[in-house]
DNA sequence: TGAGATGTTCACAT
DNA sequence: TATGTGAACATCTC
């Protein structure tokens, strides 16, 4: 389940196997993987070369050498590997680049709810909805005090649903809504605009800070997550919400409880989390 | 055996 | 407009 420290590994990952190496055949094996022409896909992508690849939020942007860029969203659980020449594809292969080295690199991805599109680079925003509607990068210099403060004050809803909106701020997912509630010592049921702003700067510091960590720990491996070279990362044994219910808290020692807010399991603590 | 849970985004309903 | 619900899927658990 790739949030953004996940989708971060895997782009350094990626970035590192791609490295300018021709991309000499493209096979689509689900052909629903593509939003948009797979035959224009295949045509365009076959004999470029990635020259960088960029994050924004959880998606992935390749960007060819051709003013192309392939936008990828793993969902849940889309999955990149690096394969030699020999591998074959897999029950759940749904794409594979060979690359000129003799290289090859698997997209995978069970539940197939991950998308691929390919877009004229610069026109991302144009062409992907959810891109030119984005809310800022959480780091120290995109995510401001005063405009997550102004922000939750304008919304009802309840604040662990807030934080998964995309729209709101770039990259929590589930696990790491859970994650800096936790932190910060706030019911996930709270209503956005019930959040005062000495709150909002604790809420803020804990996102910057834990996505970072989490990038730093190579991200969280709970169901299917690995990196674009096969590894494993190290954040689900730092967790101190996701995936706890029933053990205790590790503030106060109270039993953790899962509820569903905003349709997603939510894990908490409901005696030090007001 | 089969219902329910898993989690991200979009389409649609209210 | 803002918020809520179900669908897109496959797999695992109870």
């Amino acid at each position: 389940m790739p949030e953004l420290p996940e989708v971060e590994t895997v782009r350094r990952g990626l970035s590192k196997y791609f490295a300018n190496e021709k991309i000499v055949a493209v096979q689509v094996l689900y052909r629903k993987l593509l939003l948009g022409d797979p035959e224009e896909f295949i045509q365009q992508v076959t004999g470029s070369t990635v020259r960088e690849v960029d994050r924004r939020g959880k998606f992935l942007l390749l960007r060819l050498n051709n003013r192309q860029t392939i936008v990828s969203h793993m969902r849940m659980e889309g999955r990149y590997a690096i394969e030699d020449g020999s591998a074959q594809p897999r029950k759940h292969t749904e794409a594979i680049f060979k690359l000129a080295n003799g290289s090859q690199i698997f997209y995978d991805d069970t539940r197939k709810f991950g998308k691929m599109q390919l877009v004229v680079t610069g026109q991302e925003t144009e062409e992907v909805r959810s891109l030119a509607t984005m809310g800022p990068e959480p780091t120290e210099a995109t995510l401001t005090l005063d405009y997550l403060f102004a922000r939750l004050q304008k919304s009802k809803k309840a604040i662990k649903g807030w934080l998964l909106d995309q729209n709101n701020l770039a990259g929590l997912g589930n696990i790491y809504a859970d994650e800096v509630l936790w932190m910060s010592k706030i019911n996930p049921l709270r209503p956005a605009c019930r959040i005062n702003r000495e709150e909002a700067e604790l809420l803020r510091e804990n996102i910057i800070q834990e996505l970072a960590f989490a990038i730093d720990q190579g991200g969280s491996t709970v169901h299917s997550f690995i990196d674009a070279s096969g590894h494993a990362g190290h954040m689900q044994d730092k967790l101190h919400a996701y995936g706890r219910v029933g053990q205790p808290c590790e503030r106060d020692g109270y039993e953790l409880v899962k509820i569903k807010v905003a349709q997603r399991g939510t894990t908490y603590c409901p005696h030090c989390q007001k």
